[in-house]
Formats: C-alpha cells, structure tokens, sequence
DNA sequence: CGTAGATACATCGCCTGTCAAGGTATATAT
DNA sequence: ATATATACCTTGACAGGCGATGTATCTACG
C-alpha cells in the first residue's frame, strides 16, 4: 500500500532537506534513492520535486549550482543551506507535534 | 505550535469518522470537542468541517437527520454508515503507513 | 429594549501543493 | 534504428483547507 498525496502534502519539503543534509545532491538521485529508502512504497513525483526545488530555493533554504559532468546529461545539484538547516528542524518539530495530534484524535 | 493546513490535509475526513464512531453528533460540538481534544492545539475550521460532511455523506459514510430540539437553533445529527466504518479502518491503515514511511525518511 | 455573545448552520472564492502529461538532451545497449 | 536509462523542466488541472461572510435562535446585561 503506498501512500496518498493528501497525505504526503507538506512533507515533501522536509524529505528534501532531510536528505541534503547527508550532502549535496541532484534530483534524480534524490529522487531514486527516496524510492529505495521506501522499498518504493512512496516516489517522489518529478514535478512535484521541481516545484518544491524552486520553494526552497527561493525561501533561501538551499542553493543550486550546475554540476561539471563532461559526459553524460547534466545535473543541477542542490545544497542545504544554514537558514534549510534551520528549518528542517522546525519542520521536524512540527511533524512530531502534528503526529501525536493526529494520533490522538484517530483511535 | 499549532497544525498546518498542509499537513492536516487529508485526515479531516478520518478524524470525524472517529468522533461519530462514539456516537452520532452534529458539527459545532464535533469542532468543540476536537479543539478540547488537543488542548487548543488544532481546530478543525468551519467551512473545512462543513465541506468534509459534504463528501462523507456523497461517499455514504455518514448520513445526516434533523434533531428536534425545540429550543435554540437546530442542529443537523451525523450518523457513522457501516461503510463508513470500514473506511475508517483503511484510513488508519493508510495513516499507520504512511508515519512510518515519513518516518523513515525524516532524521 | 438594545446589544453583545454563544450556539448552530451554510456558501463562495481564493490559495497552494501535487501530479499527469508533455517536452528536451545525452549516453549505452541491442 | 530503437529502446532504455539518465537528467532536466513546464503547463494546466485538480482538490482540500480556509478566510470572509451570511443566516437564525437564545441568553444575559444594563
């Protein structure tokens, strides 16, 4: 059983800067080891993850910078930034607060 | 810290079923218990609740009845289906899931 | 009597994140 | 040649949450 859109909604961020804290890296490989994390139970649309990219981005939560590949497709590699750092720990907060509503409410 | 709007997406619908499995109730004290519920911490808006009566009942998995209070304003009565029952059961099924999952991919 | 506040229901229209569908380009294998 | 994997990106639709707004009833207070 996968998981659903209205349930992944606002967490798509997280998940991102979750996994850019390992390090640097480029959206299809996010994207792919997400799905290995998960034994492809949850992926990562494309287009849902460029359009969270451009939030980040934009919020000052991470930068991008074009890869030096010489062979091969290019790759837009993304950081994290300390304002991401930041913020990943308040979404964490947030997930563990919104986590302990929901239980409570569900039984 | 409150809840956001993105993450309580999709457990509104669940969260009622919840409350009417302990018996039928109507949307002002539904709200007012949830809030009580969780200390203030989230309140389920009005039109939010409202629109969620709407698909439940278009889904058959609650059904509404007039009260006959003679007094005050009038209440409209939500009653849990069978099939709303069982909905129920797979949303808490799905929400066990998909914890784990984010879970797993937040650190 | 007027008015404020609680009870109780409801709708409209906006906002925002997700995603299906479509597109581009490079490299490798058959 | 053609398929598949890698790698990026955009557009437009969709759906749920919610701010704003509206209705009506009853109680309490001065």
């Amino acid at each position: 059983m996968s998981i659903t859109s209205d349930v992944i909604r606002g967490h798509t961020e997280p998940i991102i800067l979750a996994h850019l804290i390992d390090g640097d890296s480029y959206g299809y490989q996010i994207n792919k080891e997400i799905m290995e994390k998960t034994n492809n139970l949850y992926e990562l649309k494309e287009a849902t993850l460029y359009s969270a990219f451009r939030r980040l981005e934009e919020a000052g939560l991470i930068l991008s910078y074009w890869g030096n590949e010489n062979v091969g497709a290019r790759r837009r590699y993304y950081a994290i930034t300390d304002k991401g750092r930041e913020a990943y720990q308040d979404y964490k907060k947030d997930w563990e607060n919104a986590k302990s509503i929901i239980n409570s409410l569900l039984k």
